[in-house]
RNA sequence: AGGCUCGUAGCUCAGUGGGAGAGCGCCUCUCUGACGCAGAGGAGGUCGGCGGUUCGAAACCGCCCGAGCCUACCA
């Protein structure tokens, strides 16, 4: 065991804690767990981080919840494995070191597509371990030694696999069709990787022959192989099949005009051009009506040499000239401003151009249908179930996914082209000559999406395409915990392929949490200057209060608005629990555990160990339904407003009489039995300070040497006790209502009052075995008695059946409490009015459940009681003060 | 265009059919022997609007207003 600090100071200092325990989890391997058969397992992989990136607060989050689950199921017996990694992040990382050989005057083809490898491996190896080691801080118990990338050879490996079943069952097909082109990139997006984004732009009409359209983009004019309107518009349907001539830039073309159900005949004028090799709309049209593609613009985003005289331009800068010389000529009939949703490349934002090429496809229809069943089957449990729409709808229409990327950085495609008969071989081994012919072969320089990889994730990590006691045991795993963002790009992929390989789904539950935003609800961003940095928050307030507070606001459904000032009241809470601790470990001295165990338990002991029950009861339940910010509000709550406020209050009052021994060490011994199954319960949520100060509790012999492998509170029937709690309740009733009317009348705190109780029933013999802790809590001297006449000149309280005088004489002045009193009679009498109007109307009374009705009556007496007290006393003090 | 989510105290948000809640902020008091990163008390809300269902609606349904997100080939 490492030691603790010596004393504990009066402020809880996080800095110093945080360091020591996470070094000794690690050294004791607690964070590993391996197959065992015996023991009931419980898993997750973690959304693997981009290699190069550094943490955020979306990391923050989601691996503070995943935290969360797997040191609860831990502690709870489970064989808990929570597996780390990284993504190799094809584009993202490849970016950041092109602009760092440009940085040097360099481009990537200056080095070669080897020696640039080389380079961002280079960089991954020195920038990979950042996000690790912020995990670490961040207080992760992920088991280190299974550490996977996503180009490992082992993981590189299920990545060929893959591949070449696909490729074998048909499922995986090369195809030329229209993509997104990124002209920066330099290489095809998927659909997803493609944002949109509302613009301003022209809607220019031309003049097509006798016909005349708008369009946005008029410098795609020089690729139009034809013209399509709606098959069921009249106005048109005696062009459809005529071959137009149209004057052009470059003179006359003769277009064709075609019918397609494509054409929206109320939108513009009815007529759409076609450009099949520039739109992806036009492109299927082209597809169903024959007609050629041609392209105007290439791969750098410049005009080819079919664009005649305007060849070498940039795109936008085409668009300018081509509209000037249609203007010249005539050839526009009117232009207006318009506003649509252009694409543009996720990571460059690079306006996309779609452009047909030949590409790697994934059919992924019949996987999708699969992983659409798991769902509705409920053996994937998506929470909150509001996303179960979202993801069928998506993958109710899922299309294609287009596989290659024209990057060096990545799994580069496993297959072969003949350079002598041109045949195509997909390969798990690296192939030196044609299989079928002996020839010489080059593989395929593109490399895969890098979702392609991540799909396989959570079987990949686990020893797949062998068959390993890891994946046996572990899969599928427990829970997926991840952000909405990803849903598509990762949770439906792994869902499809896992699925497929493993035929079992790769998870049962995925948990899908908010966005973290900023106060005001943006989302952070650098540009907007409004990011919160999670490790700042460490070093300021503490890994544990950082980590609550995420926790504490990350409700369902709701994204996460983080302000600085609620890391500060957690940073409270810590501190309050720090305090607490010191208050019990400064007052042990004598405490024998054995001893203090067969003295009888008082009330406030039986109540508090209630409480704690209740508390660990509602903590399970939350977190079994993945409400976080239940569990964290109810723990709080407990902690703060029960255990501290009023618990540690009235235990004052046993350790600071040593008279009485037993009293003491029954005190003792709740403090320390309610604290140490506190920290427990709490240990998950806030790991550093709970271990800290765990290991300062005395406690017995044969528990564990850490308290993250002790076990997890349960709470016992027996320990819920009904009795404590009302009495408990009543007592506390009495206390509040003496310390409002100290407040209300602005007595001070130093004066003791002398107070009389007249107990209700049931109330007596509870008042009066706590009376000490009245006259200590209340600062008074108490009297309870059941025929207790009114002292002169005393306010009155009226808890439940039980009436309170305080003695003002000489204290206060009478207006002030006829005030009070007056104030309390009306709320008394609005709420007899309200129930009497409620219990008037026969349908209620008919219609409402007896239960509901009959509490209803039993408030009703209950306020009319307490309406008569306040009126008589109200009348006593007009007469008292004659 | 379609879909989804959200409008509750000054701020951030819990609360899915029976007495309007929490944290922070605000006001008053307290230099009490765990903690001023604290303690005690208090003020503050026609639950976005309108209509409907119901004995009963912040909650369920419809429409409207406002904020946001996702999906989409209206050139």
């Amino acid at each position: 065991m490492s030691d603790p600090a010596p004393v504990l100071s009066d402020r809880y200092d996080p800095a110093a804690v945080e360091a020591r325990w996470y070094p000794h989890w690690e050294s004791r391997g607690y964070f590993s767990a391996d197959p065992k058969p015996q023991q009931k397992p419980y898993s997750i992989v973690i959304p693997p981080p981009n290699v190069t990136g550094s943490l955020h607060m979306g990391h923050a989050l989601n691996n503070t919840l995943q935290d969360v689950l797997i040191r609860m199921k831990r502690m709870d017996g489970f064989n808990a494995l929570w597996v780390p990694g990284t993504d190799h992040a094809g584009i993202a990382t490849q970016v950041v070191v092109e602009r760092q050989l440009a940085a040097e005057g360099k481009t990537k083809e200056d080095l070669g597509r080897e020696a640039f490898v080389e380079r961002v491996w280079r960089w991954k190896e020195e920038s990979g371990g950042t996000i690790i080691r912020q995990l670490k801080r961040l207080g992760a118990s992920c088991d280190w030694s299974r550490e996977r990338f996503t180009m490992d050879p082992g993981l590189s490996r299920a990545v060929r696999e893959v591949f070449v079943r696909l490729y074998d069952d048909g499922l995986i097909y090369r195809d030329d069709y229209i993509v997104n082109w990124c002209p920066r990139c330099q290489t095809v997006l998927s659909d997803l990787e493609v944002e949109r984004e509302d613009r301003d732009a022209q809607f220019v009409y031309i003049k097509y022959g006798p016909l005349t359209l708008g369009t946005v983009r008029p410098e795609t004019k020089l690729g139009d192989t034809g013209i399509a309107v709606h098959p069921k518009d009249r106005r048109y349907a005696k062009y459809v099949g005529q071959v137009l001539d149209v004057p052009s830039v470059q003179g006359t073309a003769k277009i064709k005009v075609v019918a397609d159900e494509a054409v929206d005949p109320d939108f513009g004028t009815g007529v759409v051009k076609v450009t099949p090799g520039h739109d992806p709309v036009d492109f299927e049209i082209g597809k169903r009506h024959n007609l050629p593609i041609k392209t105007v613009i290439g791969f750098d985003g410049k005009m080819t040499a079919e664009a005649g005289k305007y060849a070498g331009l940039d795109r936008f800068e085409a668009r300018r000239r081509i509209v000037e010389d249609m203007q010249a000529l005539g050839l526009i009939d009117h232009i207006e401003p318009y506003r649509h949703a252009v694409g543009l490349c996720y990571r460059c934002k690079t306006v996309v151009e779609p452009l047909v090429s030949k590409q790697w496809y994934v059919n992924v229809k019949p996987l999708a249908a699969e992983a659409i069943k798991a769902v509705r089957q409920g053996r994937i449990k998506i929470v909150p179930r509001g996303w179960t729409k979202t993801y069928d709808h998506w993958m109710e229409n899922i299309r294609p996914w287009c596989i290659s990327r024209q990057l060096w950085w990545g799994h580069r495609i496993p297959a072969w082209y003949c350079e002598r008969d041109g045949s195509v071989h997909v390969s798990r081994e690296d192939l030196t000559a044609c299989p079928t012919c002996g020839g010489p072969v080059r593989q395929d320089t593109d490399v895969l999406d890098t979702w392609f990889s991540s799909g396989l994730w959570p079987f990949s990590t686990l020893g797949w395409p062998d068959d390993t006691p890891e994946l046996k045991t572990f899969y599928p795993t427990s829970v997926l915990v991840t952000g909405f963002d990803i849903l598509f790009f990762w949770v439906a992929r792994m869902a499809m392929l896992g699925l497929r390989f493993m035929n079992d789904v790769p998870f049962r539950d995925v948990y899908i949490h908010a966005l973290v935003r900023d106060a005001e609800g943006q989302k952070m961003s650098k540009s907007k200057g409004n990011v919160i940095d999670p490790l700042v928050m460490m070093d300021k307030y503490g890994t544990d209060a950082f980590r609550f507070t995420l926790v504490a606001l990350a409700a369902q459904g709701r994204d996460v608005r983080l302000a600085e000032e609620r890391i500060e009241g957690y940073r409270n809470f810590a501190n309050k629990l720090w305090n607490a601790a010191r208050l019990v470990l400064s007052n042990l001295d004598g405490y024998d555990a054995r001893q203090a165990a067969k003295t009888p338990a008082g009330l406030a002991d039986r109540w508090i160990v209630s409480r704690l029950a209740a508390t660990t009861t509602e903590v399970r339940t939350s977190l079994r339904r993945y409400r976080f910010n239940d569990a964290a509000s109810a723990v709080y709550q407990f902690v703060w407003h029960e255990f501290c406020d009023w618990y540690l209050e009235i235990a004052k009052v046993a350790l600071y009489r040593r008279e009485d021994a037993a009293a003491r060490l029954r005190a003792q011994h709740t403090l320390v039995t309610v604290l140490e199954a506190t920290l427990r319960l709490l240990h998950p949520f806030m790991p550093f300070i709970t271990e800290e100060l765990w290991q300062r509790l005395p406690r017995d012999k044969r528990a564990p040497d850490s308290i993250m492998v002790a076990a997890y509170p349960k709470a016992s029937r027996r320990q819920h006790d009904a009795e404590a709690e009302r009495d408990m309740t009543a007592v506390m009733g009495v206390v509040t209502a003496i310390r409002n009317i100290r407040g209300e009348m602005h007595i001070a705190p130093g004066v003791t009052l002398a107070v009389t109780v007249k107990p209700g029933g049931e109330h007596a013999a509870a008042l009066r075995e706590t009376a000490r802790l009245v006259e200590f809590l209340g600062r008074c001297r108490l009297t309870v008695d059941p025929r207790a006449a009114r002292p002169p000149a005393s306010a009155l309280a009226v808890v439940g059946a039980s009436e309170i005088y305080v003695e003002l004489a000489g204290v206060v002045d009478l207006a002030a409490e006829r005030a009070r009193l007056e104030k309390e009679l009306k709320r008394a009498a609005d709420t007899i009015a309200f129930l009497e109007a409620k219990l008037a109307r026969p349908e209620f009374v008919e219609r409402a459940p007896a239960d509901i009705v009959e509490k209803e009556r039993d408030r009703l007496a209950e306020q009319h009681q307490l309406q008569q007290k306040l009126e008589g006393s109200l009348a006593w003090l007009t007469e008292a003060s004659r």
